[in-house]
DNA sequence: AACTTTGTTTTATTTATTGAAAACTATGCG
DNA sequence: CGCATAGTTTTCAATAAATAAAACAAAGTT
């Protein structure tokens, strides 16, 4: 029975993963001293959790440079979330259309702690890139995503992920306190789609709509991305439209999906090959 | 230090990412019962782990369907780890360039856990995509990859791999012994370069080289791969003297590598918005 | 070489987690 | 409806992990 509002709370391995997590939110190699001076863990403690997570392939440790990363093990288990947990798969035939259509890039995104994590992103112009973008994080008070997805969460849901919102005021247009932002998702939902005004970044506009089942429980967000050199408000907003029909193509695939029945000699081949799929 | 090479073996923390590597092993969603049955942990602690992961946004948990798939904070971990710990951002020019210079795709591995793991993948026609492809794994002893890889290893580490092959015998082709692939392993070596003919599918066929450090740690592979429709294994071979060049490149680039020294708005806002913890 | 910092390992004691069994609760099913 | 299966929670002795403190080793610096 932990008390503590903070930190994991998840005894050994809550705490564990939150080694993980300073390590990933570093960014970059850190080195054990680092990391303990910023960690509420004793000495020996930090080094025996660093110890078993590199064991595990989790963290990779470089002894020339004395850091650790976070491991390539996080790819292989991330490829399997990315099939199974999220959207993307099963969305990317409709953003690559709407990317087509609307001549604009396309963001696929989900809430993951308080934070929009972009799962997929489909642009016009140049060139798909890889994990430089699915997994990449951003900001939910300010994007249109984000705001997409709060302004249709439960309202218990919506108080604790505001609570979790840094509020930096990224521009002159960012909604930079829980009530600016609240009124601001009332009007979302109001006027049916979000709006980025520049909110997260100078130029950068689009138009979102969150992706809803049935029940109205939020699956993620959907939108169209644009430059204010490009484009306008105004003229993103005509997208809308197409947007919602595009989420609502997506959340009525995602509620009759169903993985692919269990195939016992798959499985075992799976294990066998330590689940290897390679066409390629 | 462990004895055997199987099991998790890092106490609570190993146990809970070997329950974490089960729900990954079995490629879609998965009940509890369904993992009980093939875990060797008792009910109560692998309902304990389960409820752990799931808190910990590891795993996911769909109460509609009863099942446990792997998390999306897996997705945000894995961004990071592949811009720190894979060569692939470093990589990318070069591949890029060699999949122009030879019109053909061309794959980017590491060895994680004994298997190929792809980060990246460059394929001259298509355009690339996502999380589908980089994260992906394969068998190391009948890719062009893995073989480069594996041949290039000291012996020590190289047996410890072994022991870990599964040997299905995917092709006609496929060298499915320790002793077959021991002897294809010295051949590699003494040529200089890997090919996979057809070991692994049907009509695909690859160069691949390793990407050494000037002390002979292997990094990684590069490959070349075509099919035996669009070309042969001789064409392919005369493309080594490229691939090795690409890799030398990658290689000089990765050991004089430094992390960038604290990234401005990425870093900011990453510290800004880092605080926030997620109790659910 | 002497010094400083950082990283690694050791100890014993305190403290938390584990795991077997079983009870209990849903949920599904014929 | 009543039975069966799957899922959830409880107990407490056995076990394993956490911790503080300190010693040790290895780099890096002056």
């Amino acid at each position: 029975m932990e008390l503590s509002g903070e930190g994991p709370g998840d005894g050994t391995v809550g705490k564990a993963l939150d080694v993980l997590e300073m390590v990933a939110k570093m960014g970059r190699p850190v080195r054990f001293s680092e990391l303990l001076a910023q960690s509420r863990y004793p000495k020996a403690t930090l080094y025996r959790y660093m110890q078993t997570l590199t064991n595990q392939g989790m963290l990779v440790h470089d002894p020339d440079r004395h850091d650790y990363a976070l491991g390539v093990r996080l790819l292989r288990l991330a490829h399997v979330a990315w099939r199974q947990s999220s959207l993307a798969p099963l969305a990317r035939p409709f953003i690559d259309q709407l990317s087509v259509e609307t001549g604009e890039t396309v963001h696929l995104a989900q809430l993951d702690h308080g934070q929009v994590l972009y799962v997929d992103k489909c642009n016009a112009a140049k060139p798909v890139e890889m994990f430089s973008q699915a997994g990449k994080i951003g900001p939910a008070y300010c994007t249109g995503v984000g705001k997409a997805m709060l302004a249709w969460l439960e309202p218990d849901a919506l108080e604790r992920i505001i609570a979790q919102q840094s509020f930096h005021r990224f521009t002159a247009q960012t909604l930079a306190t829980p009530m600016a932002l609240m009124a601001e998702l009332a009007a979302t939902r109001a006027r049916g789609h979000a709006l980025d005004r520049e909110e997260h970044e100078p130029g950068i506009i689009c138009v979102a709509l969150p992706i809803l089942t049935r029940a109205g429980r939020v699956l993620g967000a959907l939108s169209v991305t644009s430059t204010t050199e490009r484009s306008t408000l105004d003229a993103l907003s005509r997208f809308a439209p197409r947007v919602r029909a595009t989420a609502e193509q997506i959340a009525e695939l995602a509620e009759s999906w169903r993985f692919p029945e269990t195939d016992s000699k798959d499985q075992r081949h799976k294990e066998a090959n330590g689940g290897a799929k390679c066409p390629v």
